[in-house]
DNA sequence: CATTTATTAGAACGATCGGTCAGTATAATT
DNA sequence: AATTATACTGACCGATCGTTCTAATAAATG
């Protein structure tokens, strides 16, 4: 067999993309080998590297994806959110859902790779801190409509952005996805509670 | 050369361990050969096989003797704190310090490797979880003496240490150690701020 | 001084790594 | 129908991985 419709081609691209992606969250980008993502995605080497030009390719490919859906669905809940503190918790609780996102540990772990290209690790260092303006504007906006307490808004974004990415990272491994949640949520009461005006 | 002294001996294997612990740090378990911690130490591949008997067994060395070294400075600073809100401060300076601790990140990165050695993994998630008691005494003690208010203890804990340990793996590429000292101290002002009575 | 034993060096091992390539089969195009 | 471009296969490559092994050297032991 070979030579599929685009249409049949676009889903072997896929099935590939999602096998790397599920290993590289298993078990991060270098422990991850594409001798695995082969054999998980049921196609060959010729036809991985045909899609993808090299496994560093393939990982900037699943983490843009990834950005891009991120992204999408934190602005969809932002329009239920009426206040920023509500917009708070939104991000709270996706962060605490964000059981598909943690290619973000795999990413950090990329940045010390060998013989990486410099460009692409740029690229991924850049990417893996892409819900900090997010975060910025929701407290930006929360300082401006007095929800919040004056103070420095970045300091503030980056404190925030750390607890829950510290959050995402923490072994969870006798917690229920109940406790995850209630952790995510305390840590938001706290931080709340911490800057209120 | 061969055959040193057992003082001389003893010297060769902490080169090599703080050549590996260096390269840990900085590129991760995985991302760091044998060879090249042959390499930076200076000392051949005999040597290093000589001292220990694998790459993990290496690397658990370091984390045991950075576990022992990080609870003696905090039980020392602590002796330096009159109140559990002081303690806390004290904690985070030593996490905001912790340049030489990133171990825990390369420990964290292990878990996912492949062939490893069950036995260890699970060792060294435990290990991983070292600060996490050291937390919990200190905020029981503040709930205790109604530094702070009534609260779960274990889910602060965990808060605090995701805080802190998030902290640390943020990229904090272009940020002074004083910048990077001062949103330490802000986590704690919020944290604390966030569970005062 | 002779022998043993601890410590080092470095060549070599099999396994696996990411990546390449010549070849094949079929859809698309002419 | 003939040709071309695309999608895919699987054997293969050199490099590098962690590890082992033999030999050499010198301290320790008698």
């Amino acid at each position: 067999m070979a030579r599929r419709t685009a249409e049949e081609a676009e889903q072997t691209k896929q099935a590939i993309a999602a096998a790397a992606k599920q290993l590289f969250i298993q078990q991060g980008y270098q422990a991850t080998s594409m001798e695995q993502i082969r054999e998980s995605s049921g196609m060959s080497k010729g036809s991985i590297y045909y899609h993808f030009k090299s496994k560093e390719q393939l990982f900037m490919y699943l983490l843009e994806l990834n950005m891009v859906d991120w992204i999408y669905k934190c602005t969809e809940r932002f329009k239920l959110a009426s206040t920023a503190t509500e917009k708070l918790y939104a991000i709270a609780h996706h962060f605490a859902h964000d059981f598909e996102n943690p290619l973000m540990q795999a990413s950090m772990e990329f940045s010390g790779t060998k013989g990486a290209d410099p460009e692409v690790i740029e690229k991924i260092v850049e990417m893996s801190k892409f819900p900090l303006p997010l975060i910025l504007d929701v407290i930006q906006e929360g300082i401006k409509l007095k929800e919040f307490a004056e103070d420095d808004p970045e300091k503030l974004a980056l404190l925030l952005y750390s607890i829950l990415g510290g959050l995402g990272i923490i072994q969870f491994d006798n917690y229920s996805l109940e406790e995850i949640e209630s952790i995510h949520r305390k840590a938001i009461d706290v931080f709340l509670n911490g800057i209120r005006a």
